[in-house]
RNA sequence: GGUCCGGUAGUUCAGUUGGUUAGAAUGCCAGCCUGUCACGCUGGAGGUCGAGGGUUCGAGCCCCUUCCGGAUCGCCA
């Protein structure tokens, strides 16, 4: 078996009718086959899509004729043919090329297939379980064909972007080491220092802001990264992200590079000019307006606080969260009175409690300006003037309220707010809201461990203007760091870092880093901050997402090759797995028996 | 760690109140068929009902345990 006379000449999916009369060579997979007794149709198919094949008894003769009836789905075929019209009569009005159609003139059959667990086709609707199993299959299809090139496309266009700016791209070690702050790590034993262990990389952050001290300037790299936490379905064990960093700068600067780079890609992939600079909005005004530092702007329902309202309106459940220190926020759902009927609201109350919201309380207005509501008897005329005023109600308006605590009540009306517009198909597919979140907070506190933890990471440096504030209220300081989001998810973030070694010293006591600890965990890095650190910043943000958003799907295994399953594992590879005795004698390592 | 959904033929699924030999479609196998394109027609094979235990005269169905897949809260940028 030689592929000598039978190397492609065309794709498949290329073939039309522009090379009618031509002799073509094609290879591909069968896709189907139409065997009517004295002719056989199959279709072919690679890359590039499908073409329709036609083995004629009456002119092929016997032995390929033969041949062409044997041929069976996922069986791999060279052919070489003449492209012919097809009869008006015949023409396939589904199939790109399907006014055309190849005379097999010759053929070898380069191998059978198994009856495949997965039909290569992206309606057919195989079980995950199956599709990851047989991933190397499920990739045959034309959507994860596309989704992979689109991505391909996607990292082509960064770079040429980012080198066009100037920028170096720099490879970093995937074995590294452990940090504490942040996600849980991947860990890797060390054969030469035994009870020791390398970390896989949650990001390149500490390599990079080297690389700054170094003199690099612009740095760049698409960079794996690895945590060792709980999978979503926008959330991967291991992920890709262009990774950023730059001297001598201020946020808009490197926002300028990220935005450029953003366009760079919109206008490669969807030949869409984004309008730069990107909107911009404060984190404050995203919690406040959307309960959500990453925001879906494509719809509006803001969330309003309706405190004063609900003070001395004599709703206990308005009134005792607000005098626990909570508040009370609302959305209004414009127009969607009619549609809020029973089960629906309840759905909706029982949405909210996954947020931890003890209820949902919900208002209508009618045609006549007569409302119905869960607390109606509470519903004072003057209580009912208040709140509807606030919420800026009108006939048609449904309205909802949480009351609790700020934290509980922003998320799960920001949720909620989302949720509804799901529902009620209030959000346009085709619209990219992409823009900055911009002065996130430095500390958050953790209720749990008592102490304040770093929001974006510990290497974050203070808005100048609040450096004051750092030691009469570290909660209050807002941080020179900043979200990209799209369309409600977020795509990456990024920072102006601390380049004083004593600054850095602080930062870490602010946290509750011990000086023996900071000098365990980041030693290097305060040493290195005292040899002319410059001033720099940078971002980072997460291909796989990207892409995700790109291609309209709703999980990331829809754009990574060869992704894992939710708990971390591939199922393919059946990975992670046990290893001989003899390798982990090499590490020094002994696992414990299984827990009874 | 929690909550929810799912696991029945290669695949996608149905399976009533617990009741004889577990069905359909598609795929697969064989035969027929020269213009199909979800080809058609005839016939056939194909099942550890995820696994283990229990209740029962009897379990795909009820109970317990467990494994696997998915979504999600916590966690995680």
């Amino acid at each position: 078996m030689s592929m000598i006379g039978f190397r492609r000449t065309h794709y498949c999916g290329a073939v039309s009718n522009a090379l009618v009369g031509q002799i073509v060579q094609l290879s591909g997979w069968v896709q189907k086959t139409r065997d009517l007794g004295g002719v056989v149709f199959v279709w072919l198919r690679d890359r590039e899509g499908l073409v329709q094949l036609v083995f004629d008894e009456a002119t092929c003769g016997a032995d390929l004729f033969k041949l062409g009836g044997s041929l069976r789905g996922e069986y791999v075929l060279s052919i070489k043919g003449e492209v012919r019209a097809r009869a008006l009569d015949a023409v396939n009005a589904k199939m790109k090329n399907g006014d055309v159609e190849v005379f097999v003139k010759e053929a070898i059959l380069l191998n059978k297939s198994e009856t495949p667990p997965i039909y290569i086709d992206d309606e057919a609707g195989e079980n995950e379980l199956v599709r990851l199993k047989y991933r190397y299959l499920d990739l045959r299809k034309p959507s994860l064909q596309s989704a992979l090139r689109l991505r391909a496309r996607v990292t082509s266009a960064i770079r040429r972007h980012m080198e066009e700016q100037g920028f170096t791209e720099v490879e970093t070690p995937i074995l590294t080491k452990s940090t504490p702050e942040g996600a849980r790590d991947f860990l890797v034993p060390s054969r030469q220092y035994p009870g020791s262990f390398y970390a896989l990389p949650q990001s390149p952050q500490i390599y990079k802001q080297l690389l700054m001290l170094s003199g690099f300037d612009r740095y760049f790299q698409i960079a794996r990264c690895f945590r060792d936490e709980d999978n979503r379905a926008d959330r991967q064990p291991e992920f890709t992200q262009c990774d950023v960093e730059m001297s001598f700068i201020e946020p808009e600067d490197i926002q300028g590079v990220i935005e450029g780079a953003f366009a760079e890609v919109f206008r490669a992939v969807k030949g869409v000019e984004l309008a730069l600079p990107l909107p911009r909005m404060t984190w404050r005004d995203a919690m406040e307006q959307y309960g959500s530092d990453k925001p879906d702007t494509r719809f509006a329902l803001k969330l309003v606080d309706v405190s004063d309202a609900a003070i001395g309106s004599g709703f206990g459940v308005f009134e005792q969260a607000i005098e626990a220190g909570g508040t009370v926020r609302g959305v209004n759902a414009r127009g969607l009175a009619e549609a809020m009927t029973r089960k629906e609201v309840d759905a909706l109350a029982e949405f909210v409690k996954t947020y931890r919201a003890k209820g949902l309380a919900w208002l209508t207005v009618n045609a006549d300006g007569s409302v119905r509501s869960s607390f109606n008897k509470f519903l004072t005329d003057d209580f009912k003037a208040k709140l509807l005023a606030a919420m800026d109600a009108q006939p048609g308006d449904a309205l909802f309220f949480v009351a609790d605590k700020k934290s509980v009540v922003l998320q799960s009306l920001g949720e909620l707010r989302k949720e509804i517009a799901r529902r009620h198909a209030l959000i346009d597919q085709d619209q990219y809201n992409l823009f900055w979140v911009t002065e996130f907070p430095l500390l958050e506190y953790d209720e749990e461990d008592g102490r304040f933890v770093a929001m974006h990471h510990p290497f974050t440096s203070v808005m100048d203007e609040d450096r004051e504030l750092m030691k009469t209220e570290p909660g209050a300081v807002r941080a020179k760091a900043y979200d990209l989001v799209l369309n409600g998810i977020e795509m990456g973030s990024g920072s102006i870092r601390i380049h004083r070694s004593d600054w850095q010293a602080e930062m870490f006591k602010l946290i509750g880093l011990s000086a023996e600890e900071a000098q365990l965990r980041f030693g290097f890095l305060l040493e290195a901050f005292k040899y002319g650190t410059p001033p720099h910043g940078g971002f980072a943000f997460g291909i796989d997402r990207l892409v995700m958003m790109l291609a309209h799907k709703d999980n990331l295994r829809e754009v990574i090759a060869f992704p894992k399953a939710q708990n971390a594992n591939c199922l393919m590879m059946a990975t992670p797995s046990e290893v001989h005795a003899e390798q982990l004698d090499a590490l020094s390592i002994a696992v414990k028996p299984p827990q009874a």
